[in-house]
RNA sequence: GGGGAUGUAGCCAAGUGGGAAGGCUGCGGUCUGCAAAACCGCUAUGAGUCGGUUCGAUUCCGACCAUCCCCUCCA
């Protein structure tokens, strides 16, 4: 069984055939660091996160490359306010978001290239076109000739006299020394606004366009033509219409083969805004207890290309969905049953993997593949006297390789009792035994404040750090 | 104004031209000294609204409504 994405570019699912066999070149659109990730950013990059494993899972070995936009206007305006060198000021946010991806169990990509580190790759690129005719230079800057470039639109499915029809009305032409409207930057000549950061350049001191980094970083380090690249639905017009076509322009080669977007989640059924008090950055939820796990399954489970819903009830919803499987995981290792195995069970099990992995082929349908998860959940508690240690050991193995698609399963806890917890234990099994519940209970009550869960079952007291 | 998407129970959410998955919550029960965990039962004759095609529509088509995205630097 292949996997199949839907393509942007077709508005289709295609089933994914990489450029080379068995391997899998990914371009991710990563944060522009001028401010600390919000939950919407992290929805995007929870997604590209999965399509990381799930390629991995299924056996292709990915080459990924995850861009931080170190200089753009917004990095620019802030650095200026803040009073702060660019590089140190945007130092504050790379950081963080590598502090939010790693407690959010993101596998790393291989490269996170920052932009200010490829002017000299943009600077080749830019001259190129250029040459090839596709690109001008104007007073203030040089600018992409749009109309140079016959495919033009074919991402975004617009064609350019509609792109011009549409923002006539919208935009002054006057604005900017640009011969078309549609025509964007490749390169920004130095004004008093942008202070200190500059670059020299054969077309003058200035900064590079924000999107021809992307083209300059994919090609440099995935080659001229990947498979993969992906991001928010807002970026398909104009970043990665325009980096198609400065890409191709300048290659003569396609760009990318499948485009991969993901949707945007809304806050209680509207848009996230600061003025709305609806904006959540990972560090808001964790300081309100809300663990990053949690998190990450609320954002993970909702299929990438359909809008999300977020609450705080879906993180409530998704602790609750953990603690389900955790405890699933905990009776697994607690099965005591010698005798052999259930090939029954061992049917369903194999039914239940195969469920599992032909959903996240399927465009990565999540929903499904949690389904076959949880029924498996459900088939295994219906019987579960009948199903021995070997079945146990059978479906851990599962739930491992499971989680290296999903990465919300594994829960690291101390699994050792401090000898004060120790005594406490001791001390309730005595109150219990001499039917004193009202101490084994307020026993149990204060293990249970220290993260101790305890359950007295027919095989005696089990205990399990929550 | 133009283009693109989404709308399924209290909440989250999937598949499907013919019996509406799964999760969370709630209620009742079993187990337990009481819990916890688990199990059993109940919770959409209904799919934004209105039409059309069809023997049959939640699924296909159209209109309308709502929300989101894009229309020059928002994930």
């Amino acid at each position: 069984m292949s996997i199949r994405f839907y393509n942007t570019l077709s508005r289709s699912i295609e089933e994914f055939i990489p450029l080379k066999k068995g391997e899998a070149s990914l371009y991710t659109c990563g944060p522009t660091v001028y401010n600390y990730p919000h939950i919407g950013n992290l929805r995007t990059f929870i997604f590209e996160d999965l399509l990381h494993r799930w390629l991995s899972c299924r056996g292709y070995k990915v080459k990924r490359v995850m861009n931080l936009t170190d200089v753009d206007d917004k990095t620019i305006k802030n650095s200026i306010q803040q009073k702060m060198a660019l590089a140190d000021y945007t130092q504050i946010y790379k950081k963080a978001f590598f502090e939010d991806i790693e407690g959010l169990f993101f596998l790393k990509a291989d490269f996170y290239p920052a932009a200010t580190d490829y002017i000299k790759e943009m600077i080749e690129i830019i001259q190129g076109l250029i040459k090839k005719g596709f690109a001008y230079e104007s007073n203030d800057g040089v600018y992409f000739k749009v109309s140079a470039f016959a495919d033009y639109g074919k991402l975004a499915h617009i064609d350019q006299e509609t792109l011009l029809a549409g923002a006539s009305g919208r935009l002054s032409t006057d604005e900017y020394s640009k011969e078309q409207v549609s025509d964007f930057a490749l390169w920004k000549k130095w004004t008093a606004e942008d202070g200190a950061v500059k670059w020299d350049s054969p077309f003058g001191e200035g900064r590079p366009g924000w999107h021809i980094e992307c083209s300059a970083m994919s090609m440099k380090l995935l080659g001229e033509t990947l498979d993969i690249h992906c991001g928010g639905v807002d970026n398909i017009f104009p970043h990665h219409e325009n980096e198609i076509a400065q890409s191709e322009a300048y290659t003569g080669k396609p760009f990318v083969h499948y485009w991969l977007h993901a949707v945007h989640l809304v806050v209680d059924g509207e848009k996230m805004a600061k003025s709305k008090g609806n904006f959540h950055t990972l560090r808001d939820l964790t300081t309100q207890g809300y663990t990053p796990r949690a998190v990450r399954y609320a954002l993970i489970t909702t299929h990438y290309r359909k809008p999300l819903n977020f609450s705080f009830d879906l993180l409530k919803q998704a602790d609750s969905s953990l603690k389900r499987i955790d405890d699933f995981v905990f009776a697994l290792k607690n099965v005591k049953n010698e005798g052999s195995k259930n090939e029954e069970f061992s049917g369903f099990l194999v039914k239940s993997q195969s469920k599992f992995e032909s959903s996240l082929d399927e465009d990565l349908n999540i929903s499904e593949a949690m389904a076959a998860l949880f029924e498996l959940i459900s088939h295994y508690y219906e019987n579960q006297k009948n199903y021995s240690r070997q079945n146990a050991v059978e479906i851990l193995s599962f739930l491992e390789k499971a989680d290296t698609a999903l990465g919300f399963i594994h829960k690291e806890v101390k699994e050792e009792l401090s000898d004060e917890e120790k005594a406490l234990m001791e001390e309730r099994n005595l109150a219990k035994k001499n039917k004193d519940f009202k101490k084994s209970d307020e026993i149990r009550d204060i293990l249970l404040k220290k993260g101790i869960e305890l359950r007295d079952t027919k095989e005696g007291l089990v205990w399990k750090r929550l």
